[in-house]
DNA sequence: AATTATTTGTTGACGCATCAATTATCTCTG
DNA sequence: CAGAGATAATTGATGCGTCAACAAATAATT
């Protein structure tokens, strides 16, 4: 990449960029304390409890929560880790692949997520749904999955193989 | 709160959300990946330089700072002390008010900034800007607003009380 | 069948954010 | 001026996410 050619944020940019870069603090940081006071629980632990009371399936192992969140593994194992000792879930191991588990609600875990899910979805409905109108929504449902894609292309996984070699990726270069 | 009256989302407004679950966690996470790779550092860390550097003046106060970023000031105290121990920052105590300090940049933390700058910038752009057309970056720049609107009436700060209390905040209800 | 590569999941160290509690200074009120 | 309250900033404990390294089992290759 030649020597300096950043297209610098002129002041209509940024402003927007601020506005987003709150919104991608605040809002998370708003749900995490409406779960924590609210249900004692992060947002974390409840994505996989709902992931798990969602599903079709009584059980799933921890590499489909994974990918149904697209998190990393590491995450979701420490994650899975406190919350069996918390009793929210359990492990057995699966029998058609050994090294596999199968992860399942408890009754705990099933009571709390049913507990928690009506004041959590509350708070997504009164702070995000309600906050924009039919247009506002759509504008959001279009923009940001090309966001995601544009992102896909870089990620910690060695995905980076299959992306579009042509397009200047800034995988490794500087 | 009547007994059972959660409006519950349907399976577009899950969609929906779905998607803007992803970009709250996948693209501050791209962001700190990028930061960390190119520039040895994270968000965080980056935006107190930033903010530093971009004011008029060449001191703040770390109260300014964290207004600035809207961050907890507990937060900002300890990224401060880290980044001294770096040696981006330096403090010294402010004459007109013995409890408060004057951050300032160091010449490494300039420095810093200004190299972390060009691909971070390039980053935003690429990934963000340039993924969304003129109707999709407007639609962000009137929606998200609301959002954030509707998240300050119940800030961790006790900000509750200067909030119109006729609208059914949920502050500590249950 | 034997070797290699890939996938599944865990672990430990480390850095960061949060919360509650604390110190020091300032401001307001009487 | 004295005392109550507010404000600036710090501290320590705790929990979570990330990264790199690892162990175990399966899949692919020869």
């Amino acid at each position: 990449m030649a020597a300096d050619e950043t297209r610098w944020l002129d002041d209509k940019e940024q402003a927007l960029w601020r506005t987003i870069r709150e919104f991608l603090w605040q809002f998370p940081s708003a749900m995490d304390r409406q779960l924590s006071v609210d249900s004692s629980m992060q947002t974390g632990e409840y994505s996989v409890l709902a992931v798990l009371s969602e599903g079709p399936a009584t059980s799933l192992r921890p590499a489909d929560i994974a990918d149904n969140l697209r998190w990393d593994r590491s995450r979701l194992s420490h994650l899975l880790r406190r919350m069996e000792a918390k009793g929210m879930i359990t492990r057995c191991s699966d029998a058609t692949d050994r090294r596999g588990q199968q992860i399942e609600l408890t009754e705990a875990g099933w009571k709390t997520i049913r507990e928690a899910a009506p004041s959590h979805v509350t708070f997504i409905r009164e702070k995000l749904f309600d906050s924009l109108d039919e247009q506002e929504r759509a504008a959001l449902g279009t923009a940001l999955p090309k966001v995601l894609d544009a992102l896909e292309a870089c990620e910690p996984d060695p995905s980076c193989k299959d992306s579009a070699p042509g397009d200047a990726q800034r995988c490794d270069e500087d």
